[in-house]
DNA sequence: ACCTGAACACCGTTCAAGT
DNA sequence: ACCTGAACACCGTTCAAGT
């Protein structure tokens, strides 16, 4: 049930592009993306499958709808600071809500071109880059670097590390050492093949065993890693006077 | 027609999990990810659909498999050197590949848990880190900091600069003026809502411009650029002798 | 035991018939 | 003119009937 939709209103009001993509906006929040289908989306709306197509041309310009009506929710404007803490803030803005809507970064990912809400979001931190005076050159590269981070999309390849068996280290606190002797095994053969991977996953695995609750990584901390480098270098590349073609 | 399933294959050899993935793989490459379909990898194998689901449980599987079979023929190993260029060389690598088949990074990206390819790959690049002497935690933040850049993935945010209106930039010559008054007015719409996004876009038509066919941007150099700027930026921590928790 | 046609429970979208 | 039921052309997958 769609938190923001009451439920008088699915059957009274009329509906409107509005109505149809917060609604969309809500089921997807709750029941996933891949639950979303036209024909589900207007059965929650108390209306008959066609009905949509009034509003919205198809199910592509719905998924755009989406992505506007999120995008158009952040931060609106940040306090003015130096370019890199003003960039800092808009872009960890951007992440949390994209953590709020969990389907958000994949449906983005699916759009082809940008949406004038994503490119009004654009705009303003490439004036951010402007305004601590980067060159044109660095800011267009700088962006690329930061590809869709920029929005708070995590690059991540997987969301959770690999475990030896299927559910092993879900079903199995990382404290107690496997009894199940095929786990075990399985456990061992890991290790042999993938040495490395045994090694770093153990290592993160003991750091974290000592936090409440903390098992995997911290995703907050890594995206903010991988940004204050990304953004330190960009700093360190401006005062330098960076350009990307010493002319011949 | 996949290329490298010549026709008398396709109905004389009995079907086998291999000859699946790989019809699948030479589908996708020519016909892209969205026409692939249980059903028409079946027609195009000339089986009837249910004969898949002997070699493959089910579509994920498939996926899975055609994932595996792309990262298993990556370059096997990459010669010694010190751990900067030999992880370089091997991500621009994996980065070749996945732009040869252009479905995979999608279907990457959809998949949950690494397959054995994918790990034994992630393995042999966080055993490039440590030979290079860098501590666990510090090899830890960094495979995360490349993210899916680490198997080459491509992290833009779309894959074309917008444009003024739809097709605009397509059909016309970026050096020509647009002679269609409605193109002009949505160009200066657009540049009036978004100053830095269309200053940004006309610098880079310009520098380009110049360049044979050279329209958009250079996707190669862009993901050097930041794939380098991670990598000075580890570089620079290692040296540091950097800890991600200074202990109380 | 193996293979496979038909069927099931879905899709997004078109279209013509109803009001 | 607007709305909508039925239909179309697909999906992935189950299942029971055929060999």
């Amino acid at each position: 049930m769609p938190a923001d939709v009451p439920a008088e209103e699915s059957r009274r009001t009329p509906l409107s592009r509005d109505r149809v993509l917060r609604a969309a906006v809500a089921f997807a929040d709750g029941a996933g993306i891949e639950a979303l289908s036209m024909r589900r989306l207007a059965q929650e709306l108390g209306v008959v499958p066609m009905a949509l197509y009034k509003h919205v041309a198809n199910k592509e310009e719905l998924l755009d709808g989406m992505v506007e009506a999120v995008v158009a929710g952040l931060d609106p404007h940040v306090s003015g600071a130096d370019w890199k803490s003003a960039v800092r803030r808009r872009i960890l803005g951007a992440r949390d809500a994209l953590v709020r809507h969990a389907w958000a970064a994949q449906v983005i990912r699916s759009r082809t071109s940008p949406t004038p809400a994503v490119l009004a979001y654009l705009d303003s931190v490439i004036g951010m880059f402007r305004a601590g005076g980067f060159s044109l050159d660095l800011t267009h590269h700088a962006m690329h670097a930061l590809g869709s981070r920029v929005l708070g999309l995590t690059e991540e390849l997987f969301d959770a590390p690999p475990s030896p068996g299927p559910r092993a280290t879900a079903t199995a606190p990382v404290s107690a050492p496997a009894a199940d002797p095929a786990q075990t095994a399985a456990r061992e053969a890991m290790a042999l093949r993938y040495p490395h991977v045994t090694e770093l996953a153990g290592a993160v695995a003991h750091d974290r065993s000592s936090v409440v609750g903390g098992r995997g990584c911290d995703d907050r901390f890594e995206f903010e890693f991988a940004l204050d480098l990304l953004l330190d270098g960009f700093e360190r590349l401006h005062g330098q006077g960076w350009t990307s073609a010493p002319r011949p």
